[in-house]
RNA sequence: CGGGCUGUAGCGCAGUUUGGUUAGCGCGCUGCGUUCGGGACGCAGAGGUCCCCGGUUCAAAUCCGGGCAGCCCGACCA
């Protein structure tokens, strides 16, 4: 039965609709300083989600985390040309400080390959130092323009890896690592979203990196959202600060260095990827809360039905919230459907009279009539298929939106709707520049198969070509 | 940087043209009661430097001057 509306409608106005979501499921706030962030418990509780997976898998594939400085002399920024210049419009720089003009000024880090690097010059100084393998987790400043909640904040909480190897070849494999087994494989069994890998074309590369692969995610209105990035940086850091080692026979060599990142940008892929009209949708895996009981009256009885269901549930290892039946039903499940909570549970007089309770699922709205005694299996079984079908789901809408074209015209018109696939060769600088002139942009290059290729150099790559956030 | 628009309760707005008693409405909030299987309802309440400064006037949210802040479009940037 169609309720009436909480939130704006997708298809009436997405960008409402999503700011919609982020107020009514109480993820984040404006801050007083315009495009700051504050992210309420909710949002938080996703983001924390989001970083217990994506730090297990860092640390499996074994980078140890690390803590560096918020401030970053101005100077250093100077030393790579490239990363200099693609960084300097969005740079906060603290120039009064102690009561005093400062000496230097001093910049807020938008990224830390400058102060990591000139510490990885001064900790490493043999080959069996190497490779060396750090991340931090940490807030990183870009003024923006133009911020939208968790899409684009001048202030944000992200990951940033950063390593130092003794070869082109061992550091190129570790960042293909890291974007396969830490962003890819989070993304598509955690966060069910199936994204495309690839590289990114020159023009799109990390400001002072020799190449840079993506996970390219597609969100619900068809555009395309950037949701991790590995960048090979070459020597290009090793040189500019002077990241050295000694071989095995005792010559200097430059290191070759790797950095990659995701952000609190995720939860705003998250609401994309998944969300529909009754609010935002969140994959079992990933939910903070992964069901709630309802109680459909507040009475004793269903109260104390309730409490001991919950406590069933949780002992059975799944995370759970109780809804103690203040408020109309209604409105009370329509709270929960905003928040995405992946399995709600009613329980009322009609179902203990039954010795029953009823699931049902957020993402299909299916309801489940579960006997007591088969609670804690059957809400476990729930969210695994629910997880699946999220997959599933997101991976058949990306496929049916994504268009394989042969024109740069053809993949414009494509662009409007979802993605267009088309050969890279075919596009080239020019029509990567038309694409451009009306804000379609080359998103990933990979191969035909899908994969992720070493270089944009290999024969036979195909580009997805979209509009993005 | 250019053009357009807006500042009134937590949020969204009306009122300003034509100055006039106590500045309203919806949502939200507080209390009590009835409700509760898909966004409930009644009654009673709380909440305001009407963006700021100055001027005109017996009287300014309303008129005049100046300032500040924000939003949209364009340009710039990626």
């Amino acid at each position: 039965m169609a309720s009436p509306s909480a939130l704006t409608s997708q298809s009436d106005d997405f960008p409402r609709w999503y700011q919609d979501v982020v107020a009514k499921a109480e993820m984040a706030d404006n801050g007083p300083v315009r495009g700051t962030m504050v992210i309420r418990p909710y949002g938080y509780a996703l983001w924390e989600r989001i970083q217990a997976e994506m730090d297990a898998r860092i640390k499996v594939a074994g980078a140890q985390n690390a803590y560096f400085p918020l401030f970053i002399p101005q100077s250093y920024f100077a030393r790579e040309a490239e990363h200099v210049e693609g960084f300097s419009p969005e740079l906060a720089v603290v120039t009064y400080a102690g009561g005093e003009e400062l000496a230097e000024p001093v910049v807020v880090r938008p990224t830390s390959e400058t102060v990591i690097g000139e510490f990885m010059a001064k900790w490493i100084q043999s080959y069996r130092d190497l490779p060396l393998l750090l991340n931090q987790w940490a807030n990183v400043v870009r003024w923006e323009l133009r911020p939208r909640l968790f899409l684009r904040s001048s202030e944000f909480l992200w990951q940033e890896g950063h390593t130092a190897h003794d070869s082109y070849e061992d550091a190129a494999a570790y960042a293909m690592r890291i974007h396969l087994e830490v962003y890819y494989d989070f993304l598509a069994n955690v966060m069910a979203v199936p994204a495309y890998v690839g590289i990114k074309s020159p023009r799109e590369r990390f400001a002072g990196a020799i190449n840079s692969l993506t996970c390219e995610g597609m969100m619900r209105d068809g555009k395309a959202l950037q949701m991790s990035t590995s960048h090979e940086l070459g020597q290009n850091f090793a040189r500019a600060f002077n990241i050295v080692y000694q071989n095995e026979s005792g010559q200097s060599e430059l290191c070759h260095t790797t950095s990659w990142g995701a952000s609190t940008r995720l939860v705003g892929g998250l609401i994309m990827a998944h969300g529909d009209d009754r609010g935002l949708i969140v994959p079992p895996r990933l939910a903070p809360i992964q069901a709630v009981i309802i109680a459909v009256r507040d009475e004793p009885e269903v109260l104390e039905a309730c409490a001991s269901i919950d406590a069933r549930l949780r002992d059975g290892g799944v995370s759970t919230a109780l809804d103690r039946g203040r408020g109309s039903f209604g409105r009370r499940v329509t709270d929960w459907e905003i928040k995405g909570v992946p399995l709600r549970i009613e329980v009322g007089p009609r179902d203990l009279a039954g010795g029953v309770v009823t699931m049902v699922r957020r993402d299909d709205g299916s309801k489940h009539v579960v006997a007591l005694d088969r609670l804690a299996t059957t809400c476990q079984g729930l969210l695994e298929e629910q997880q699946r079908a999220l997959f599933n789901v997101a991976l058949a809408r990306r496929d049916d939106a994504t268009t394989d074209v042969t024109s740069v015209d053809e993949a414009i018109e494509a662009a409007q709707t979802g993605f267009a696939r088309m050969a890279w060769d075919q596009i080239g600088e020019l029509g990567e520049a038309r694409l451009n002139e009306v804000a379609v942009s080359v998103r990933c290059i990979q191969r035909a198969d899908g994969t992720t290729p070493v270089s944009p150099d290999e024969p036979d790559l195909v580009a997805i070509v979209a509009k993005s956030y």
